[in-house]
RNA sequence: CGGGGCGUGGCCCAGCGGUAGGGCGCCUGGUUUGGGACCAGGAGGUCGGCAGUUCGAGUCUGCCCGCCCCGACCA
């Protein structure tokens, strides 16, 4: 490709909406074009990475033993009544209405169509497993599109769906995924972490993320150094230190005036943190919960949420705690009635607590559960972090950020069931299917990359999913024996079927070409120029090294072939 | 949805009651050419929209729309 017949040009300025590295550097390089909030247009530049993106997904999704095929984004919406999801997406749910009024939805995911799918082709245990794949647009009204394609209400994703006869053939699918996963990850030239992860609204047991750790990620993955447990902090398991038992106290009430915060009281009473429990509350579905946790963790609302299967939580206004009768800054379980109470397991890890006294201004101490106090619910809703120890080997675990590209679910009968999918096993018993699900945001992925790989100067492609693999700039184009020479070598590399973007440009000066070059980031840079033709040479750089080198005309083609070869992990 | 910010040629911005400007980019000609060159000439804008205040509105007021950033969601 010229450079000269290129749609797209780089951007001089850094575009001033965007905070993200990958963001600004798409946008500054040519590589996407915003059309409203969360949407996009691939330019050129990208849709190159993208398909290469694709099809690494496709090799790996083929050889795991998946079929691709395509299903439509627009459905009818009583598939989503069918399945319940209606509700559960809610406002992320884009819905329209066709010319007759009849509801429609543009599909955020596929399970409802797949699982129909195979309904009506799966009957018996001879035909499972099955593994479907689509790479495909997805829709999702996001509250907040941000961070260029991080973030988006349209994007395409790779969603495979496996369709198994049991836990132990779903096992066996589950895990083809997640090395066909690291395959692809691998072969894009991006290191991931998979972690455990909740499985949030697409509902099921067992699920994994893959994330690419940088530090502008969105989610935080605890880690172990030593066992390499990994999670999201949202899934994280908590562990305690064992605190030694002592001997418990009677309640007694001790004045602490205009002590609201846990910090504010163990320092006035010169105990630990842990030595207190701390009161929370949240609405869940419009109703109010009490929250009792040990003073020194925070509440990880993911694990709540999932305690009361809710649908909607979120902290307690002012108004709503005053109204539910609660003391915020002094208030305790002790004597609650009729809020649901959540303990979390914490409460159990030691005694003689000091608690609020539901009066301004007073605390108690010697609070001991379940002696002075009880729970609707008892569980793990502690937010673990760095620090905590791991759950594995009790070593203190890591915080890390990262960028969720992947994630992979177990999603049991649930589907199945809502849409009568089942099959006869060898003894001619009526069974369900179980399912699994697996998806990889392509442009995401994409962005991930250019958020993980730049420097100041601009992006620093991982060579499989670079839009080409070579910048050949030409200096000086007005000269025509340079000129020339720029050009036999750009229709030899492309002869040769490498792919080459040749900046043919006759009237951009050396910086423009040069700093275009660093911006785009493409792995190998080849320059073309008077003063290297002088010595019969062409100057040869890699996008990641700071040294140029010399290559004599003559063998640029073989050097550069040399160093794909090399890059490829 | 709550909080903050912004809408002026393709891009980045100035102008804050009195005839729409600059830089970049673009077109023409010339000079340049290893890290975002120079000279001369030129094209390009219903100042997000609607209503209002005013002799006069890009500028003031109200309403609406759009976009970005911070929080609840996810590939």
């Amino acid at each position: 490709m010229r450079v000269s017949r290129l749609v797209t040009k780089s951007l001089r300025d850094d575009p001033p909406e965007a905070e993200s590295a990958s963001h600004r550097l798409m946008l500054k390089a040519g590589l996407i074009y915003q059309v409203a909030a969360g949407v996009y247009s691939a330019l050129p530049l990208a849709w190159r990475s993208l398909r290469k993106i694709e099809n690494i997904i496709r090799e790996e999704m083929d050889a795991a033993g998946g079929q691709e095929l395509l299903m439509p984004a627009l459905q009818p919406m009583e598939l989503w009544e069918q399945s319940g999801r209606r509700s559960a997406f809610g406002e992320n749910l884009f819905s329209l209405q066709d010319r007759r009024g009849r509801e429609m939805a543009l599909a955020p995911t596929h399970e409802e169509v797949v699982t129909s799918i195979v309904r009506a082709n799966v009957q018996s245990y001879r035909d499972l497993p099955v593994i479907l794949y689509q790479i495909q647009t997805k829709f999702r009204d996001e509250p907040r599109p941000r961070a260029g394609l991080i973030r988006v209400r349209e994007f395409a994703m790779k969603d495979a769906y496996s369709f198994n006869a049991d836990d132990d053939s779903l096992d066996d699918s589950y895990q083809a995924m997640a090395q066909a996963y690291r395959n692809i990850y691998r072969r894009c030239g991006l290191p991931v972490l998979m972690a455990e992860a909740d499985s949030g609204a697409i509902g099921g047991k067992d699920s994994h993320e893959f994330l690419l750790i940088t530090p502008t990620g969105e989610d935080t993955v605890i880690h172990c150094a030593s066992c390499q447990y990994a999670a999201n902090a949202e899934k994280a398991e908590a562990v305690y230190r064992e605190l030694s038992p002592e001997p418990e106290q009677p309640l007694e009430e001790i004045s602490t005036p205009g002590l609201k915060t846990i910090a504010g009281l163990a320092d006035f009473l010169d105990i630990p943190a842990e030595k207190t429990l701390k009161a929370v509350f949240y609405m869940a579905d419009g109703a109010p919960v009490f929250v009792t946790i040990r003073g020194d963790l925070e509440v990880n609302e993911v694990k709540l949420k999932n305690a009361l299967h809710a649908n909607d939580l979120r902290m307690a206004s002012d108004a709503e705690v005053a109204e539910a009768g609660l003391v915020a800054g002094s208030a305790s379980a002790i004597g609650l009635e009729g809020i649901t109470s959540v303990g979390d397991l914490s409460i159990s890890s030691g005694n003689n607590f000091v608690v609020g006294a539901n009066r301004p201004d007073f605390h108690l101490r010697g609070a001991n559960y379940p002696r002075d106090f009880n729970v609707d619910i008892q569980t793990d809703i502690t937010l673990i972090q760095p620090g905590h120890l791991c759950p594995n080997c009790r070593t203190p675990l890591d915080a890390v950020r990262g960028i969720e590209v992947g994630h992979i679910f177990k999603l049991g009968t649930g589907y199945a069931e809502s849409f009568g999918a089942t099959y006869l096993d060898s003894e001619g018993q009526q069974q369900t299917i179980t399912m699994g699900c697996y998806g990889i945001g392509v442009g995401r992925l994409l962005a991930a990359a250019i958020e993980q790989n730049h420097d100041d100067d601009g992006i620093v492609f991982p060579a499989p999913i670079a839009p080409y693999q070579v910048h050949l700039v030409g200096l000086n184009l007005t000269d025509e024996s340079v000129a020339g020479e720029a050009e036999r070598l750009y229709q030899r590399l492309e002869l040769e079927g490498v792919d080459v973007l040749y900046d043919d440009r006759p009237d951009r000066t050396a910086g423009v070409k040069l700093n275009d070059a660093d911006l785009l980031g493409l792995p190998i840079r080849l320059v073309v120029s008077p003063r290297n033709l002088r010595n019969g040479a062409v100057e040869m750089k890699e996008r990641k090294d700071s040294e140029a080198v010399m290559v004599p005309l003559d063998e640029v083609a073989t050097k550069v072939q040399e160093s794909l070869s090399a890059s490829v992990l």
